[in-house]
Order: C-alpha cells, then structure tokens, then sequence
DNA sequence: CGTGCTATTGAGAAAAATCAAACGTGGTGG
DNA sequence: CCACCACGTTTGATTTTTCTCAATAGCACG
C-alpha cells in the first residue's frame, strides 16, 4: 500500500498533464502523494451521492464519472460528465450538491477535504490551478445551459457528440471510433430530452450517414461539418 | 476624481461584506482602490460584448447585471443575474464569453484583468475568495441547469420568483414588494422560454393570488409555500 | 397626444413527451 | 451449450406542452 501511495503523484497526475498539481514541483508532489490515496474501481460504482457529507474530493486519472441530481418528482438531470483531469466533489457547501457515478472503470485520487484545503494553502499555485479549473468548468456549465435552453432536440443530441469528442481532444489523442459509455437515458437527462427522443435523433443521424455505430457504445463522427451545422441550428433536417 | 478614486474601498467592497475584498486588511484596500477606478452608469449600459478583449473586470457594488449570450440564429440565452457583491468578466478566456448588460443603474468598480492576477498573486487570501465565489457561481449555474432541463414552465417561473428573492436575501433585508427590473423576454431566455409563456405563468400566479403586482416591476410573493411547491413540481395546478 | 415598447391574451401549429410494443444483446443458470 | 431473463434500445401512435403567429391593450416618453 505504501509505495503505491508514495510512487504515484496522484491528484490528477497519473501520467496526465491535465490535473490541479501540473504546476507543482517534485518535493510538493511528494507531500500531495502521501495525503492522497490512489483508487481503482468498477463501472457503476458511486463516489458519492447527494446529500452525503462532502469530506472527500476526487481527481480523475482515468474513465468517465457522471455528475447527476434527483428531482423530488423522481426526474434526474445530470449536470455534467468529467474525465482524466479533473476533480470532483470540491464545493463550498457541507454536502455534495449531486451524485457521482462511475460510467467505466475509473481509477483516482481520494484526498480528505481538510487536508486539500490545507495543502491549497500552502501551495498557492495549486490554488490558482484550482481557480482555473473552476473557471473552465463555469464556462462550461454555462455553454451547457445555452444548449438546454435554447436548442432542438437534433441541435442539442449533434453538440453532445461534438462535446463528447472535444473532451477526448483536450485530454491527448481523440480515440477512433469514440467510446460511449453513457445510456440514452443518461443523455437524455444531460440534455433535458427523454431517452426516446434521443434515440430517434441518433437513428436519424445514421440513416444520413453523418455518425456509426461500430460496435455497442462505439461511436465515429462522419460528418463533423454537419454535426456542427445542426449543433448550431443553421440547418433543420435536409 | 482622485479623491473618489482614493476614498472607496472599491471592488464589491462598496459598504457591502459580500464582495472579493471581504477578508483583506486596510493596507490592502488601499491598494487595491489606487488600481481600480469607480464608475455609475445608467440602466441598459453595456459593461462588454460577447468575443471582445477580456480586458478588464468589474465588480457590482449596486444594481443588477444580465449576462447573456446570442445564438446565430438570433435567439437569446441568459446565463444569469449578477447583483451586488458579484464579479462580472472574469475568467480563463482571451474574449468575454457573453453580454454584460446593465438591468437598472448601477455602480461598480472596474480593474485591468493584469492587475487584478497581480493583486491575487500577492494576497492568496483574496485569490481564495475568488475561490469560493466561483465555486458558489458554479453550483448556482449547475441548479439552473436543473431547472431549465427538467422543469415545466409554470416550474421554471416558480423558481426564478423565488430565485430571485433569495439573491436579494443573501445581500442583506429583502425588499417588500421585491424590483424586478427583467423583462418578460429576459426572463423567458433565462428560463428558456418564450416570453409569452412567462406572461401566461404570472398572469395565472396572479389570478391565484400567489403573487402580486403592485406596481410595474415590483413583485410580491403571497404565498411562497405554493411557489415553492410548484418549483419542486409537487403540484401541477390546482 | 401620439409613438414605440412591453405585456397580455387567444387560436392554431409544432415539437417533444408519453404510452406501448417489439427487438437485441449480454449475462446467468439449467 | 443453449435458453431465458433483464435491460437498454428502437420504433410507432397519440397526447401534451409549449411555441408561433396575431391582435389588442397598457405605459412611459417625447
């Protein structure tokens, strides 16, 4: 246990430039390393669910972990999807404002809230990096909320697909075909469609050719030119 | 104009706690208030365009801001209302990702992008704050997305009124009745609705005396237990 | 006292949700 | 090894919600 713990710079490190330590030098890596806990688990597996005391946050080394709220009503809407890189489970309030799931076998970093926010002060430039990321994410959320509010259903299934790859491109090589891992449920409740309408959107899509499906939650974009085009809303059908 | 300049304790510090400058000490107030200059402007003044410089930020010591994005095909998005207190335009990209739009007059404090990372650099503890409130801006954000994805619109309407309120709670006493300087069509891109839709809801709130009109853009919540439910989507009408 | 916005209200159209049925597929146990 | 079961997906028919288009009314400003 310990030298896994002591070999791996962890909290987003794990091979990946992306994470909160890219800023840090060797002897802040080692300090981050031996707070910190490496962790691999299975698909499925829940990080943490709404409403649970929020005393740990977990940065991403490898797979996909959906961020999701339940609607009293029993509807859910998944506020966001998060890859290598980036943390999950850092607010400013007491408990964790949505659930987070594992869609794959995911490996992280699990460090105590107090000993992050410990280790933030020290370390001003993790702060920063922090700070960034946050940014990023707002941004993000806001892009996301422009889609839901004010698309069609096509527009809106066509700019999941091109963020999907966009999220692979920022993280290295865009893998081909891209692996999808979410149901049609999950992206329904991502875009604020039911299951169904995304599944009509995505035949659609096949029937013209402009996606694949190779193989089950395989994915190849075929014509990202017109992706763009109906993510954009400056075509309706054709 | 000096002396103005000089005087004010200035970013989000206008005789407000709520602002960036919250946790410094008098030194750094002073020097904060040399780099940024004080500025009121009138309603409907544009702070920025969307995909201009990223040149500077503001922080609102009075009034109320729309943030929004414009579509290609003409349609409007808001990503939200900043109030008092708040930081408006700043953020990791080169450009500005949306309008800002003053709503009614406004006071507010200004300062270069590049010395307002100078002054974070030499006061983490500002940095840290900035921290916090974007952190708070993200969860906000993500709630939105919650309600414009998965809630109808008498829902939607619901729980901007009572939105609404809250952020006038949390910068100190709510007014009675409540401003509400947005219009219909504001508050339908906030929603993501047609501003017809936001009519019909608050005519119907109205004719339930759920709430009332005393005057043009001032509102009262009669009865917040019904609003609250109808947010939650606990009842559909009644 | 117009004139230009903003808001309200109505009627009809369109988009997406809902309800329902059948299909595929991967995993499990006989 | 095969049959079956559970779950995700596809597709169709119908309903509901919200949008769109249109007409009218209210208000502030010049």
């Amino acid at each position: 246990m310990r030298d896994a713990m002591m070999t791996d710079p962890c909290i987003g490190c794990g091979g990946r430039l992306a994470g909160l330590c890219q800023p840090l030098d060797t002897s802040a890596l080692d300090e981050i390393s031996s707070e910190s806990e490496r962790v691999t688990q299975s698909a499925r597996t829940v990080l943490f669910r709404e409403g649970d005391p929020a005393v740990r946050a977990f940065s991403i080394g490898a797979g996909i972990v959906k961020l999701s709220r339940l609607l009293s009503d029993g509807k859910q809407q998944v506020v966001g999807f998060r890859f290598a890189g980036d943390i999950v489970g850092y607010g400013t309030g007491k408990t964790y404002p949505y659930d987070a799931e594992l869609l794959t076998g995911a490996s992280f970093c699990r460090i105590e809230r107090s000993r992050l926010d410990t280790l933030l002060r020290r370390h001003p430039v993790m702060e920063r990096r922090l700070l960034d990321m946050c940014l990023q994410e707002l941004a993000a959320t806001q892009d996301q909320l422009v889609t839901v509010g004010r698309r069609s259903a096509e527009a809106r299934v066509a700019s999941f697909l091109l963020g999907l790859e966009e999220a692979y491109r920022r993280r290295g090589a865009v893998p081909d075909p891209l692996p999808m891992p979410m149901t049609r449920s999950d992206i329904g409740d991502f875009l604020g469609l039911t299951l169904e309408t995304v599944s009509r959107s995505l035949s659609h899509f096949k029937k013209q050719k402009w996606i694949e499906e190779p193989a089950h939650q395989k994915l190849r974009l075929s014509d990202r030119a017109m992706l763009t085009e109906l993510a954009e809303g400056m075509v309706q059908d054709l």
